[in-house]
DNA sequence: ACTTGGCACTCGGGAACACAGAGTGCTAGG
DNA sequence: CCTAGCACTCTGTGTTCCCGAGTGCCAAGT
């Protein structure tokens, strides 16, 4: 059905098109690739691929562009994905290695990111659930009033203030810490519920009515922060590319926690490192641009997903070295701190 | 040189113009609002308002458009803030008083104020330098490393990882944590580097290597952390407005931290809850935009800014009223954890 | 001295139109 | 199966034309 020629017309109408911005023609391709044959012969593969569904022209008499099909078939089977120049690669290291913090880590792998692809960086939080816990805080406000702060391995810290239900000395509350840490060191977070579920009866019955208002505060924040966060920055890069949804819609979903984590997806267990790419129609959420994803986290244990959205009329191999690169070298620094 | 009419029907051209985005024209100003003259008086007017620069003319034969001069001029004499209507103000309460912990309070707020202005909202943190030490904590990692916490009056919680010298058991990590924390507590934080700079001399020699480690760490904490954060939220509130300045010059600069922040503005000493209004090209940094900004804080303690970037042609009592209504509250919320 | 009606003038923007250019589909011949 | 040629179909652009909104100015009115 689609010969070795025809797929190589589809690989030059899409490389010409993300390039040029513009429908492209069978006289131009003629050119510009060498082919060796004719606009005309071109012009017939043209109606074949048309007649697939994988070019369609935005009016008769103008040049071809790519369908959503078009860009899948180029990515799963036409294109190679582009691996960053070295000077790329030292850029990256030496931005990311500057960080400080996990929450400047973040920041700057989105931005590094934005910058690298010049499209939309997102980048989600390092997942709770899949944290450990490091250590638990208790830091006495007044004698009514503590301040919980939670540390995973992954250096992210909770913090809630809690009111007490009566006044507690320094004393009880240390005490309380340390019993805390004993039994939660190192667990991981989707764990926790059960272990502290028996604690109480640990207690003297004097301290259980804290221990509880402090207990019930530690699981609600370990459930709310079940959403994660998400991030992104190069908005200003939309302002050019034109989608065929509104500039509008684009920024609203941006700003909307839930739509970026759907955009992003899941990471699928088995290839966890793979990168995904939904181009169109494929994305449920926003359709009329593309989402490039992958998962990124220290060894076998994925922490969060990161990526770029961009208009479907993207540069795939280039964009994906990208992503792939950069989701590496963060992975690559987690894991170190 | 400027009489009662003259100042009428400037107002009248801000308003109308603001509402309707076209140029207004001497005929519909006199039907719409009733000044008692005809046109041609108005006209008279309007020639004497273009000749001092308070409006415009987009082209000739074209409606008055204001200046910057002309809005400056109805923003100080001609308007008063529109208070929020009460229903606003209880959905502010309540939708602000969910909030538990501070950046969850910074996000709420900067959301709050996107939706309620229609245009891009800016929030900076609560400054660091006016905070007072609330908690210093050491978390042991591993026998060379620990994780420093230090934790605000505002809520704020600051991490590091530090790498130690050498290997270090807990229990003087925990020593050096209590002579810290009786050292700091409370202070002011720019207040510290000199509190600290004596410390060393209270320690056991052995200690002091260590010591100085995780000092160096804490006061370069302090002193990194001091450009403050800034949010902002509504990007998408931009894509219907248009800016003689590019949106993506828009975008770019909401990107940019440091042009934030000076978009925002100094808060004055003497009058901190005192709204800051710059337009168009009163602005230095992005011309063609408006900002409406104000301190917040609580009681006369100030700790950051908060306002909203619109374009010049912005409906600014109303504006000014939300920013006003926004920073009194979330004051309120602040000072009250 | 200010206001008002009248009038000529100026432009921007939309509609109608023609036209060049790019690109196509088809057919006949190599 | 490829190629050359040809007629056809579009879009985008430039031109022209005209309408209407709005102005500036002047002379008359209060």
């Amino acid at each position: 059905m689609l010969d070795d020629r025809k797929l190589a017309v589809l690989r030059a109408i899409v490389e010409d098109y993300v390039s040029t911005n513009e429908p492209v023609g069978s006289k131009a391709l003629a050119e510009r690739h060498n082919l060796k044959v004719s606009p005309a012969t071109i012009r017939n593969d043209m109606a074949a691929l048309e007649e697939e569904g994988y070019i369609t022209q935005p009016h008769t008499s103008a040049g071809r562009v790519p369908t959503d099909k078009g860009y899948r078939l180029f990515v799963d089977r036409l294109s190679q994905i582009k691996p960053l120049s070295s000077a790329e690669r030292r850029a990256i290291e030496t931005f990311l290695a500057g960080a400080v913090d996990l929450d400047d880590v973040v920041t700057r792998t989105v931005r590094l990111l934005a910058q690298l692809t010049r499209q939309v960086a997102v980048v989600q939080y390092p997942t709770l659930t899949r944290s450990t816990v490091r250590h638990v805080e208790l830091v006495p406000l007044s004698d009514r009033r503590v301040m919980l702060v939670l540390i995973t391995n992954t250096g992210r810290v909770e913090q809630r203030v809690i009111e007490l239900p009566e006044a507690v000395e320094d004393t009880r509350i240390a005490h309380l810490r340390a019993v805390l840490n004993s039994c939660l060191d190192g667990c991981g977070l989707s764990s926790v519920p059960e272990l502290v579920s028996d604690l109480p009866g640990r207690l003297p019955a004097e301290d259980r009515p804290v221990a509880a208002t402090i207990l019930s505060v530690l699981l609600e924040t370990l459930v709310e922060r079940h959403d994660e966060k998400i991030v992104f920055a190069g908005a200003a890069n939309l302002a050019g590319a034109d989608f065929s949804v509104g500039l509008r819609d684009v920024l609203e979903a941006l700003e909307e926690q839930v739509v970026l984590m759907r955009l992003l997806g899941d990471t699928s267990p088995d290839t966890p490192s793979a990168l995904t790419v939904r181009i169109g129609s494929e994305n449920p959420y926003l359709r009329g641009t593309s989402v490039v994803a992958t998962g990124y986290g220290s060894g076998d244990n994925q922490l969060a997903r990161l990526g770029v959205l961009g208009p479907t009329r993207m540069d795939y191999p280039v964009t994906m070295g990208a992503v792939r690169a950069v989701a590496r070298y963060v992975s690559q620094i987690l894991a170190a701190s």
